[in-house]
DNA sequence: AGATAGAATGACCACTTGGTCATAACTGCC
DNA sequence: GGCAGTTATGACCAAGTGGTCATTCTATCT
């Protein structure tokens, strides 16, 4: 269906489909579950069946590998913020954050180890190339929510005076810090989000958005 | 000032204040710059000019070191915290969060190092101790705003129907993210606010209040 | 069956890790 | 000076790291 490049040597590229299947995954598990730095080749080359040395023949480094598994994680990002904006259109600003946040929720059920190592990155910097990569990421992702903004204050919903660039960094945060508390024990402890079911959702959905809406003032 | 229970082995308490200072500064500096896993007791031993046996019969492990790091960042947080409550107690609402906000940049001014440490343990959860430790400091944190949120109901600031324990951890999560993007160059790039000055500040906290206050819909 | 090219292997390398412990150095007391 | 008790030291340990490469295996073609 989205033919991702495939990454990795000449000799990777070349092998049989399952075989390139079950090494990547393993890395993805790895670096999932461990973080970059903390990850072990070692682990991840007994955990895929496959000796060290042709691991090292597929790729010629760590950095490498998990270059590649970082690439694949923003793609599929990049895709589900793409197919959101175009599937909500139509909708008013509110209905659109409602979709993303949801379609979020979603995301992180169906990858839940890219999600992981996607915010990690995102979180932590913690990679082994320089943090402007990181910083074109996170431009990726507030640029979108800006375009949403602005594209609602066209349309007359949103007040005009917004400082669109430095509320759309504070939407993403409350965003990103939603969506990693839903897979992250201790981010909320004790308040229903990790793991969550749909009413629990539903109602951290609400609660946001009307503060993003209304704010907290009586009036 | 503020006298803090001496940590370590009974050695460590009975060295002279000079050469405890030495080797916990070289500590801090240790597990602020690399965090709890990639610290080296190596290298901290070579910063703090001492050998490594020496070390070990300070503190028994890399574990027990790092605690009473950890212990003292969150003791300096909690005295932050209190002062923030006791001398604002007759503000407004805004006003208090906004004395927070103001006084945690101040807090990262002063000690930095301190600060990142107790950031990247909330965000990372990278400890050697179980995730009960930082969930603590967790409620900690929301606890105190929870406390803000509630006192501004009861005289009217605040609208009632408010679910206070999920917007106090919304309200954290912007602080938090505001506050460690502050000191950290990769999270708002190109927004001003990595070691901005007043005026940026300024800037960050009014966008940042006015959200809070009353949303973003246009009325 | 034999030759050849391409792929798989794991012993091996230099280096770092947290931690130990026999020994050495220093201290105050008689 | 000689002794005793305390503190400092760094060589050493087992385990782990990312990475290499001479060797072996395997598949294909003649």
């Amino acid at each position: 269906m989205h033919d991702d490049p495939i990454p990795g040597t000449e000799l990777f590229r070349n092998l049989n489909p399952e075989k390139q299947e079950k090494v990547f995954q393993a890395a993805v598990d790895e670096f999932a579950s461990k973080g970059y730095r903390s990850a072990s080749m070692n682990s991840l080359v007994r955990a895929a069946g496959i000796s060290k040395g042709s691991l090292f023949q597929y790729f010629h480094a760590k950095e490498d590998l998990f270059a590649a598994v970082v690439d694949m994680a923003a793609a599929r990002v990049k895709r589900y913020l793409k197919r959101v904006r175009d599937e909500t259109a139509e909708l008013t600003f509110f209905e659109r954050l409602e979709w993303l946040m949801r379609a979020g929720f979603a995301f992180i059920d169906n990858h839940p180890l890219l999600a992981k190592i996607y915010f990690h990155l995102l979180q932590s910097g913690e990679a082994p190339f320089g943090s402007e990569r990181i910083a074109e990421l996170r431009r990726q992702g507030e640029g979108f929510l800006a375009d949403l903004v602005r594209s609602a204050q066209r349309r007359g919903e949103l007040r005009e005076s917004l400082d669109t660039e430095r509320i759309s960094f504070l939407l993403n945060s409350l965003l990103e810090t939603l969506l990693r508390a839903y897979y992250t024990e201790f981010l909320a402890p004790g308040l229903g989000l990790y793991r969550g079911d749909a009413d629990s959702l539903d109602r951290w959905v609400r609660t946001t958005l009307d503060l993003i809406r209304n704010g907290l003032e009586e009036r």
